[in-house]
DNA sequence: GCCCAGGTATAAA
DNA sequence: TTTATACATGGG
C-alpha cells in the first residue's frame, strides 16, 4: 500500500484494493456512515475522520501524519496485502474464487477489543440500522465527547450502570448482556488484550464467561475485534451456505484467514440469493 | 399489523 | 446432546 501527504489529507493508492462500501458496511463495523456524496465518516479512538474515493484511490480528508501513523494506518490495516490472501483463499476451491470476486476490496479493520465485543453482543437477533442506533446511543451517552465527537465508552464506565440507566439505549434484553461484559472486562475476568495471542479455542471459552456472548459473538470478538484472521464466525446462514454451494469445505479447509473467506462466502451467497 | 434481524439463555424432549 | 421458545425493539 502506497500513500502520500497531499493538501487534502492524505491519499491512498491501494494496489491490493479498498473498497470503502463493502468495508464499512459489510456488518463487521457500526460507527461508519455512508453521506449523501458517496463519502463515509467515522470516529475510531475518539478521532472522527471522513474518507472518500477518488480516480486513483482513497482520501483521508485533512488526516494528520501525526493521526495517520498513531491510528489510521493501522486500524485500516493497510501493511496487510489482501491481495494475497485473496489468491490464497481462491486457490482452495473454484467456488470461493468465484465469492472473492463479489466482495472486491474489503479491508478486515483492527477494531478496538472492548468496542467489538459490545457491538456484537448489541448485534445479536438484531438488524444493521437499529445496532447503530444503539452503538450512536451508548456513545453519546456515555462516551468522552473530544473535538465534537463521542468516544465509545469504556469497560470501566459501562460497568458502574445499571440497567435502568441504560434504558436510553433502547437495547432491549441485551442491556444486561452489555453490562455483564463491562464488569468481567473491566475487573480482569475477561481479559481481551492477552487474546491477540492466545490459542483460539481458550479465547472463545473465556469470552464465553459473558452471559449474551454465544459462539457466533465470540468469533466476531476474535476476528474483527482482535485481528483473529482464522476466526470463522459460523451462523445458520453460513452453514447453509456451505451445505449448499460450498460443499467439502470447512472451517479447518480454509486455514488461516477462515475468517475473510467467511466474509467471501457471506456476501457471496447474499448476492445470489436475492 | 406482520415478519424478521449475521443469537443466546433457558427449558424441555 | 439436540430441539423449541422467549426475548425487546423497530426497520422494511
Amino acid at each position: 500500500m502506497e500513500f502520500r501527504s497531499s493538501e487534502r489529507g492524505i491519499e491512498l493508492f491501494a494496489d491490493d484494493g479498498f473498497d470503502l462500501k463493502n468495508t464499512f458496511d459489510c456488518g463487521q463495523c457500526f460507527r461508519w456512515d455512508e453521506q449523501p456524496d458517496g463519502s463515509y465518516t467515522g470516529v475510531v479512538r475518539g478521532k472522527r475522520l471522513r474518507v472518500y474515493s477518488v480516480d486513483n484511490g482513497i482520501v483521508l480528508e485533512n488526516c494528520s501524519e501525526e493521526d495517520f501513523d498513531g491510528i489510521w494506518l493501522d486500524y485500516f490495516d493497510l501493511n496487510t496485502d489482501y491481495n494475497a490472501i485473496k489468491k490464497e483463499i481462491s486457490e482452495l476451491c473454484p467456488a470461493l474464487k468465484d465469492a472473492a470476486e463479489s466482495i472486491s476490496g474489503i479491508r478486515i479493520l483492527r477494531q478496538e477489543p472492548w468496542e467489538a465485543l459490545c457491538s456484537f453482543i448489541i448485534s445479536q437477533n438484531n438488524n444493521i440500522p437499529r445496532i447503530k442506533g444503539i452503538v450512536s446511543r451508548l456513545c453519546e451517552g456515555f462516551g468522552e465527547k473530544k473535538d465534537g465527537c463521542y468516544s465509545f465508552p469504556s469497560a470501566e464506565t459501562l460497568s458502574r450502570l445499571s440497567v435502568e440507566e441504560l434504558a436510553p439505549l433502547r437495547a432491549g434484553f441485551r442491556a444486561r448482556y452489555i453490562l455483564d461484559a463491562a464488569k468481567k472486562v473491566a475487573d480482569g475476568e475477561v481479559a481481551l488484550d492477552a487474546m491477540y495471542e492466545l490459542p483460539l479455542e481458550e479465547c472463545r471459552k473465556e469470552l464465553m464467561k459473558i452471559v449474551g456472548v454465544g459462539a457466533k459473538v465470540a468469533e466476531c470478538t476474535l476476528l474483527y475485534g482482535l485481528h483473529r484472521l482464522e476466526a470463522f464466525p459460523v451462523d445458520v446462514w453460513m452453514k447453509k451456505a456451505l451445505a449448499d454451494s460450498f460443499s467439502g469445505v470447512t472451517a479447518e479447509g480454509l486455514g488461516r484467514y477462515a475468517g475473510i473467506a467467511q466474509q467471501y462466502i457471506f456476501h457471496y451467497t447474499r448476492n445470489i440469493s436475492e
